[in-house]
This record gives C-alpha cells, structure tokens and sequence, in this order.
DNA sequence: CACGTTATCTTACATCTGCAAGATAACTGA
DNA sequence: TCAGTTATCTTGCAGATGTAAGATAACGTG
C-alpha cells in the first residue's frame, strides 16, 4: 500500500518486492522490457498480479526499482573523490565501463530504445546528482569562480556530462561493445577532462 | 501494409498517416504519452484502429515518424557548417534551445520520464549522426590527427555530444524552461567548445 | 475508362490492463 | 500469547491490445 523509498519493516512486503525485482531481472535478460506484461512477472515471482500493483504502477516503475543497486554501483564507479593527483580518472572509468558490460544484456534492454523512458530518466537524474555534488564540493574549496552563478553553470555541466555519459553508454551497448572497457575509458576520459572548469584538463572533475 | 522511409504514392496512405501523425501530436500536447491509447490515436484520426495496426506497432513508433519533421528542424540548428569564424555558435545554439521551447510540451512529453524511449534514441541517433558527419567532413579538410583511428574517437565524440545535448535539453525542459534559450545556450556553447579536438576551444566542431 | 491492386473497414477473439471489494492469513507490538 | 493491523489472494469487470479473415471501395496503371 505505502512505498516510501525506506525498506518496508513488513516481511511479506520485502518478501514480495524481492521477488518481483528477481523476476523482472531475469525476465530483461531474456527479453525486450516492452515485451515484458505485469502478467509475466507476478506469475514468474510466484505472486498474485493484484500484490504487484499494490506496489509498483506498471513494469516501467520496478524496473527503477529493482536496478537501483545496480545503478547506485555504477554511479560509485565514477566521483573518484579529491582532485585525482595521480590520473587514476581513467581506470575508475574504466570500472564504470566494466559494470556496464557485466550486465551489459539488461543495461542494453533497459537504456535502449525498446527499454524505459522512466529508467534512462531516473539513471541520468542520478548521474547528474553524482556530478553536481561533486561540482559543489570542488567549487567550495577553490577561491572563487570567474563570475555568474555557480548554481546555474553547476547544473547545466551535471546534466551535460550525465547525458553525454549515458550517450557513449547507449552507443557501446547497442554496438554490443566492440570496444573493451579499458579502450572506451580512454576514449572517453580527455572528453570529460576537457570539460574540467578548474583546471586546464588534465585533473578530472566531471567525473 | 509496406512501411519504408519512402512517402508513399497512395493518397490513402499518405492521408491516413498525415491523421495520425496529426492526431498525436494533438494529443500528445495534452496529456502524457503513456496515458494515450492507440484507440484514443485512431479515434481521433478518424481512422478504424487496425489501419493503424497496418502503418505502425504501437504509440511509440508513430510517435518517432510524427516528430520527424520537428527533429530535424532541431538538428538543421546544430552543425552551423564551416569553421564558425565570427562565433556565431552561441546563436545558432540559440534557436536550437529556442526550437525546443517553441514545443515544450510536446518534447517534454516525448523525451521526459514518462515519454518515449523509442523516441529518445531516435533523437539521440539522428544528432549523433549529425555531429559524426561534421567531425568527418572536417577532419578531411585538416592536415592529419594525432594518432590513433579517427573513425573510433569520432563515434565518441559523436555518442558523446548528442547524449550530452539530450541531457541538457532534458533538463531544462522537466524544469519548465527557467533560463532563456539565449542563456541556455550562452552556458552550454563553452562546454562544446572545450570539446573541439581541432582548435584550443574557441572554435566550436561539435556543434 | 476498365482493370487489377491494395488500403481501409468491420467483425471477432484471446490476452493484458488497471482497479475494486471482500476473504484469508501473516505480521507487529504489547 | 493475543489482538489489531495489513499485505496478499481471489474473483470480477470494463476497456485496451494485437492479430486475423473477409468485404468494400479507393487508388494507380494501361
């Protein structure tokens, strides 16, 4: 009935949610999510279609649901916190790149454009989070900007970068990743280097 | 019956795909994209619904054929062919963020969370190859790059751009617009620009 | 114009959707 | 343990989906 973001204390509902996400996960790795019924998923979970929507409006909202571990993994793949000295940007990217592929049928299927429009929206608001803190962060502890509001630029750099993110992300996957995760964080890397604000792009704020 | 990117010769078809593309782009000015039905489309169309079985799968592909037109007004905004040797970057830019605003609603509903991820990778597709184009055409006109296959880095850069304008456009839409199309893109041309692999970021290549 | 082609319409059907009411049973807190 | 809460299940419904077969009529071609 209630579905805050909090863990449910009930087990029935933990219970009940776990076995949707599980079902959901596996059923996108089989096929395309639109090929995907509320039908489908209650019986794989082994739950009533009712106790579905008890939780979830339709197959699009747990799918957010159930990939938000995977997504949160992700995103961890990628701030790299402090003013990265040693250049080590590349080889978290790199990291980001090999999560991608480790599930790269279910990221494909949801990302893609036969996936969900509410999942590549809430992957990219939370990339777009990731950066921004982190803007904020590094801008706090440097003298000053050149001018203009800070908030306003922050913004569009966050929702630059975590689009652009999800752009190369898109491509790879839908090429079925010829390239490996090493070569396409070497590609990508200067890219974000040169959208560094503080530096002259060899550190790596953006990500 | 036969679907191929050529307008067909049959006034039958031509008139019937016209009162559908028509319909939901109406419609899709109302109320969210997930909320309309095919029977709504073809109702108001005039149409009998398995005409529209005969043109399109569902909602989604219609969506992409409907807002074709509008897309490569968009993308017709973006190259700003040649060099860019007076900066008029930013004010082609311009319109390309003033084009969005003129159809908020209706990009909202098509690209937002509860849109279309059919039609958000055909965007993202049709300005990726928009910018690949460029870099190409502009990569011959150039004595030689670094090292490395061009072809490669230019699918990134390409990937790289057009999720980045997405994101940016994204963003500013589900905000309703607070900035100014001429602001938005006073904010956005330097982060294109610092992606020029040709120049040291006052020429503008990826848009 | 007359012909063959074919897009559209009508009707029909099995399945899925989203929701509601009431019964059952599992959980929490005392 | 007991009582109250509440998540789940069952049943039922109106509307939407995706597809099929056959009839009609508009179309382009010769």
């Amino acid at each position: 009935m209630k579905d805050d973001g909090v863990p449910s204390g009930d087990r029935r509902v933990r219970r009940t949610r776990a076995a949707l996400a599980r079902a959901l996960l596996e059923l996108a790795e089989e096929r395309d999510l639109s090929r995907i019924s509320v039908s489908d998923v209650a019986e794989r979970a082994g739950v009533s279609r009712t106790a579905f929507y008890d939780h979830y409006r339709d197959v699009h909202e747990l799918a957010e649901a159930a990939c938000t571990a995977m997504i949160d993994d992700l995103i961890g793949f990628l701030p790299a916190s402090g003013p990265d000295p040693k250049g080590e940007g590349p080889e978290t990217l790199a990291a980001f790149f090999a999560s991608l592929a480790g599930h790269a049928g279910l990221y494909r299927g949801l990302l893609g454009p036969r996936g969900s429009a509410h999942v590549t929206d809430h992957v990219r608001r939370r990339l777009a989070a990731a950066v921004r803190d982190r803007l904020r962060r590094e801008a706090a502890g440097r003298p000053s900007g050149p001018a203009g509001s800070p908030e306003e630029s922050h913004d569009v750099l966050a929702a630059f970068v975590a689009g652009a993110l999800i752009g190369v992300a898109s491509d790879w996957l839908q090429r079925e990743c010829p390239q490996s995760p090493g070569r396409m964080a070497a590609l990508t890397w200067p890219l974000l280097s040169a959208l560094d604000p503080g530096g002259r792009g060899d550190a790596g704020v953006p990500a």
